[in-house]
This record gives C-alpha cells, sequence and structure tokens, in this order.
DNA sequence: CGATAGCCTT
C-alpha cells in the first residue's frame, strides 16, 4: 500500500482537484483510518464531507489536532454546518475544549454570519482570553453592530481583561454613526496607557474614525505620526477628504504620497476616483483609468464600479456603460452605478430599459438603492406615470425593500411634476414616515413650476419651519411668490430672512481646462484673468438679451435697484465658469460644475449662450446634469 | 504554541 505521502499532495489538497484526486483521497480515507490527523490533513482546502461522514460513523475519538484542522478547514471555506456538526461532536463525546478551539468556534460562527451562535459559545466559555474576547468584539464590528460591540468592549474592561493592538483596531471600527465620535476620543485617551500608543494599525483605525466624524484636521495629524506608513494608513486618510467632499484635499495627499513612492492598491485608486468624481475631473480621472490599467491590477468589481460613477458624474456616459459591460460578474451596486448614471442625466427611457434587464436576465436581486435610482430615473427623465407605476408594483408585491423617506421624495417628485399637485399633498400627509425638508422642498419645486401659490405656500411655510438656516428654500418661496405677482409675500419672505440670520452656502462652480480645476465664487474677484472674465460675461448678456434674454431679477433677494440686482446676477460663480470657459476652449463643449442647485437665472442663461455662442453647454449641479444643446435643456426646464 | 486587527463603489 503506498502511503499517503507519495500522493502528489498538491492536487489533493487543491480546492478544485483534477480528474481522480478525489479517488486518490478516498484511497487515502479507507487505506488510512483510523488516524484522523492522516485525514484531517487531507481534507486541506478540499470537501470537509468525507471526513465529517467517516467521524460520524465510526464515533472516533478526536484529539485537539484534529479538531484544529477540522475546525481551520470550516473555517477557511465559511462551512457552517460542517463547523456544526464538528461542534456538535465534541459536545456528543463530552470533549472539553480548550481557550483555543472555542475561540475558532466563535471565529467560523462570526464568518458565517451566526452571531447567535457566536455569542453562545462565548457566553459557555469557562474561560477567556484577550483573543476570544477580540474575536467576538470583531464578530459585531464585521456585522454592523457598533453599540453591541462597544458595549462588549466596555464589559471586557469591567472583567479585568487587557484589551490589545488588535483589539483596538476593531473597536475603532465601531466608532461610527451618530455616538462614534464622543465613544472614538474616550478610547483615544484610553490608549494612553497603553505601550501601543503609536502603532501602526491603531493609528490607522484611529485617524479613519477621526476622518469619517468630519475630523479631518485631526486624522491629518494622526496620519502625520504615524511610525511608519503603509497602503492602508495613506487610503484611510485619502478617503477620509474625499468621504467629506474634500475632494481638492484628497487629490493634494493623493500625488504628495505617489511621488514619495508610495504603492497602492486598487482600493486608494477607488478612493481618489471618488475624489475626482465630485471635482468632475475627467482628464485626471481618465490618468487614473490608464494608470490601473496599466497596473494590470487584477479584476476589481468595485474598482470597475467606481470607474463607471467617475465616468457618469463627469458627464461621459457611453464609457460608463462600456465598462459596465464589460464587468463579466455584475454585483448589484454596479447595476444601480450604471441606473443612477441614468438619472442623473435624465435619461428615462434607458433607466427603465436596465431595469428590466436586471430583473429579467442579470440573477442579481434588486436592493432599495436600485428602486431609488429607477424612480429618481423616472422622474428626472419625464417619465412620471412610469415611476407612479414602477412605485405601485413595488408598493404591493413587498419585496422587502426598506422604504426609506427618499423613496417616499421620488413620489411626490413625481406626482410634483406630473401636475398632480394636490394628490402629492394628499400622498405627504398619508405617508407612515414624518415628512423631511426633502419632502416639502420637492413639493414647493413642483408648485413653482406649475405655478401654484396655495399649495407652494404650505409647502414652502413647512419647510422653512424644518430649514430656518437654509437660504435656498427662501430664493424658491420668492421667486413663486414673485411669479404669482404677490409681492407682499415676497418682501414678507425677505424680512424672515433677515430676521433669522440665515447663512447662505457660498455657490461655487469650476471647469476643468487641460487638466487644471478653475474655481469660481460669486463675484469672484481671485481669478487672475477676473477683468477679461466679467467683460466676457457682460458682453454675453447683451449678446444674448438681443435674442430675449430678460435676467430673472425675483432670484435677488437683496433689498437693492433692478439694475444692483442684474450686476449680482452677472456675478454668479456659473457665469464666470461658463465665460471662462467660452474664452480657454475654442469651439469644444463647456462643461461647468457647480456644488449647488442652479439657479434659474443662470439656466436660462446658458441656454441663450449654447444658441447664440453655437456651443454645447453642460451643467452639473449638485443632483443632475443639464445638457444645453441650442437653447434646449435635457432637463426640460424641471429641476 | 495557536485563535483576534486597519482602507473601498451605487
Amino acid at each position: 500500500m503506498m502511503p499517503y505521502y507519495k500522493f502528489n499532495l498538491s492536487s489533493v489538497i487543491s480546492r478544485k482537484p483534477f480528474f481522480g484526486a478525489l479517488r486518490i483521497r478516498r484511497l487515502a480515507l479507507s487505506s488510512l483510518a483510523p488516524n484522523w490527523t492522516y485525514l484531517t490533513t487531507l481534507c486541506l482546502n478540499g470537501p470537509l464531507n468525507e471526513a465529517l461522514l467517516e467521524m460520524a460513523k465510526q464515533g472516533l475519538e478526536m484529539k485537539f489536532k484534529d479538531y484544529d484542522t477540522l475546525l481551520n478547514q470550516c473555517v477557511k471555506q465559511r462551512a457552517y454546518r460542517e463547523g456544526q456538526r464538528v461542534h456538535s461532536h465534541m459536545i456528543k463525546t463530552h470533549y472539553e475544549p480548550p481557550v483555543y478551539l472555542r475561540t475558532r468556534l466563535i471565529v467560523l460562527y462570526v464568518k458565517c454570519d451566526c452571531l447567535m451562535d457566536a455569542r453562545y459559545v462565548f457566553d459557555e466559555m469557562p474561560e477567556r482570553n484577550v483573543v476570544s474576547w477580540t474575536a467576538m468584539v470583531s464578530g459585531y464590528a464585521q456585522n454592523g453592530h457598533c453599540l453591541k460591540a462597544l458595549d462588549l468592549f466596555v464589559e471586557m474592561l469591567r472583567e479585568g481583561a487587557e484589551p490589545n493592538e488588535f483589539t483596538f483596531t476593531t473597536i475603532l471600527r465601531s466608532c461610527i454613526g451618530k455616538y462614534g465620535l464622543f465613544h472614538g476620543m474616550q478610547i483615544h485617551s484610553l490608549l494612553v496607557k497603553y505601550p501601543f500608543g503609536s502603532h501602526l494599525f491603531v493609528g490607522s483605525s484611529l485617524l479613519d474614525m477621526y476622518a469619517k466624524a468630519g475630523r479631518t484636521q485631526e486624522a491629518l495629524i494622526i496620519f502625520e505620526g504615524l511610525p511608519e506608513r503603509d497602503v492602508v494608513s495613506c487610503t484611510s486618510i485619502i478617503s477620509g477628504f474625499a468621504q467629506q467632499g474634500l475632494n481638492e484635499e484628497a487629490l493634494v495627499i493623493f500625488r504628495k504620497l505617489q511621488i514619495e513612492g508610495m504603492n497602492f492598491n486598487y482600493v486608494t485608486y477607488v478612493s481618489i476616483l471618488t475624489a475626482l468624481s465630485g471635482l468632475a475631473a475627467i482628464e485626471l480621472g481618465r490618468q487614473v483609468h490608464g494608470h490601473v490599467l496599466r497596473l494590470e491590477l487584477p479584476f476589481f468589481v468595485v474598482l470597475q464600479n467606481s470607474l463607471i460613477d467617475m465616468y457618469s458624474k463627469c458627464g461621459h456616459l457611453d464609457y460608463s456603460r462600456r465598462i459596465f459591460n464589460s464587468i463579466p460578474e455584475k454585483t448589484i451596486v454596479s447595476w444601480n452605478a450604471m441606473l443612477v448614471g441614468y438619472s442623473r442625466h435624465g435619461m428615462g427611457k434607458e433607466v427603465v430599459e436596465l431595469y428590466d434587464l436586471l430583473k429579467e436576465v442579470s440573477g442579481v436581486r434588486p436592493n432599495n438603492v436600485t428602486v431609488l435610482a429607477v424612480l429618481s430615473g423616472c422622474s428626472h427623465g419625464g417619465m412620471e406615470l412610469k415611476g407612479l407605476e414602477i412605485f405601485d408594483e413595488i408598493f404591493s408585491e413587498d419585496d422587502g425593500f426598506e422604504l426609506t423617506i427618499e423613496h417616499y421624495a421620488c413620489v411626490v417628485d413625481l406626482l410634483g411634476r406630473s401636475g398632480q399637485l394636490d394628490r402629492a399633498l394628499q400622498f405627504i400627509k398619508q405617508m407612515p414616515l414624518e415628512p423631511n425638508a426633502a419632502i416639502w422642498g420637492s413639493l414647493l419645486g413642483a408648485c413653482r413650476f406649475h405655478q401654484n401659490a396655495s399649495i407652494g405656500k404650505i409647502a414652502g411655510n413647512r419647510l422653512l419651519g424644518i430649514e430656518p438656516e437654509n437660504a435656498g428654500n427662501y430664493v424658491v418661496l420668492a421667486n413663486l411668490y414673485a411669479s404669482a405677482g404677490r409681492w407682499e409675500e415676497v418682501r414678507s419672505i425677505r424680512e424672515m430672512m433677515k430676521r433669522k440670520s440665515v447663512v447662505k452656502v457660498p455657490g461655487k462652480s469650476w471647469i476643468e481646462v487641460d487638466q487644471t480645476l478653475h474655481t469660481f465664487l460669486a463675484s469672484d474677484q481671485a481669478h487672475p484673468r477676473k477683468e477679461e472674465i466679467l467683460q466676457k460675461v457682460r458682453d454675453m448678456s447683451v449678446r444674448i438679451k438681443g435674442v430675449g434674454y430678460v435676467p430673472a431679477v425675483s432670484c435677488v433677494l437683496h433689498d437693492v435697484d433692478d439694475e444692483q440686482k442684474e450686476k449680482l446676477l452677472l456675478g454668479h460663480s456659473e457665469k464666470l465658469a461658463l465665460a471662462f470657459g467660452l474664452i480657454a476652449s475654442q469651439g469644444k463643449p463647456i462643461r461647468v460644475i457647480k456644488n449647488l442647485r442652479i439657479c434659474v437665472d443662470c439656466h436660462n442663461f446658458a441656454k441663450f449662450v449654447s444658441q447664440v455662442y453655437s456651443r454645447e453647454v453642460t451643467l452639473r449641479d449638485n443632483v443632475r446634469f443639464h445638457h444645453i444643446v441650442d437653447g434646449e435643456c435635457s432637463c426640460g426646464d424641471y429641476w
């Protein structure tokens, strides 16, 4: 009989054994039983069933090493049922596993998302060490149960167990959400008592915690103070800034680290793509894309998904679709990214087509983000009735989607756009969630478009009650009153604004020319070519007035005369960026990005400019794209 | 002895 080690072991242990490997394993099983150590070793990376079956059949006595090998395999393969069989074998044979094996069981159950089982093993432990505590805390952290993780961590300290660097990295991950920073800072101060205060992993978790809580400066200080830097800590700081919308800062850090020679991984590229998407920096985005291809990074769906989103946010949906089509194993995020892309470009037909394709052929389950994308796609794409139909379908099917306030806001939008303002108001009154600013804002926008001042007044007052500090709301409501000729109410809005000391988020627009971003604020004086640009805006205004442009002075709520109002309107950041685009890029389409919703006057201005200057203009505001060609906008003047 | 850890897309 040939001893087992004469076989080609690597083929025996391979996950998908070549022809005959199974037979060899069977041979080994029959010839070498009942030596469990051999048998379990042969199961390395292979099917567990045979060894487990033998185990159950023969009721052999198992030793520590056998359980260890088997559980190790179960963990690697995330084999819940097989793990349970090993576990129950221990119980049946009255085997008292040591702390080590019990911890392995916890890890196994955690990996299989069976936290109840893990907790049961944990609770039954006669003694625990730091590893078992950390494994259990990590279980809660991995599954998003932040508060449970924190509770257990506190319990651990109370029991006198000493946390180690693993425990701290794990628990800091759970310090997110509403109270995350509060707990995270306490843990930060607790860390001082331990010798690994400047540990690389602990430091990365710490800076990530601060960055996610919006404390980017603290995060940066910790990053600078790390004992060394690696790709994860670098990605953490870059994505931290990007997630806070500090895209330019993220880009600066990325470049600095790149020059220092840091070797990035695919996660880093995902993070920098997020920043470039926010900036709509298409040329830089293309560079990153090319770089990723040259690096021959293995195929990462997450990276492909962020490329879809980057091209879509930069206005190149054709590239997005090409990448989408090239992904062999699309996840729901890939589908959603593509759907959201069509939605923000106002392409309702494509949204519905892709949604049908998703349901019919993909085999991927839609989630609530999908629903949101489809509903908003229908409203942005002029398919209000289709959108309402899909909502009814989903609502009646009850597919287990968690309908959030955003979903209801979409429905209000659909009803509002289709002119059913009374129904929209009824819908808001009947919905099971408390209406928020987005809901009332959506209704108010619909009232402005359909010139319904009475329902608009209801929506506006509710909105101002919820968000008294948001200047944009006052502007929309005043616009509505102004267009209805209700000047008394316009004046009262203006006074209300003064009284409540409303803060304006500064409007900001930018444009990418020759791989450089040129940023403009309202009435900007900072750009080196400011004189030229302001003169250009004035020229443009004169030229388009000749074909019917009338400045929408009701957009200005300052208490000044109309001449002043017109001057203020001409200083809007999107007009400056548009003018700069006309000067700096000959003949090419102009792509302007704005951080807020585009104002009525600027939208109208851009339409006239596209016509008079025969230039395609693309405006991206914080919600959607406006593709303006020859005086017509893809949004149909509803946004 | 071993078992426990940080970054990411819609």
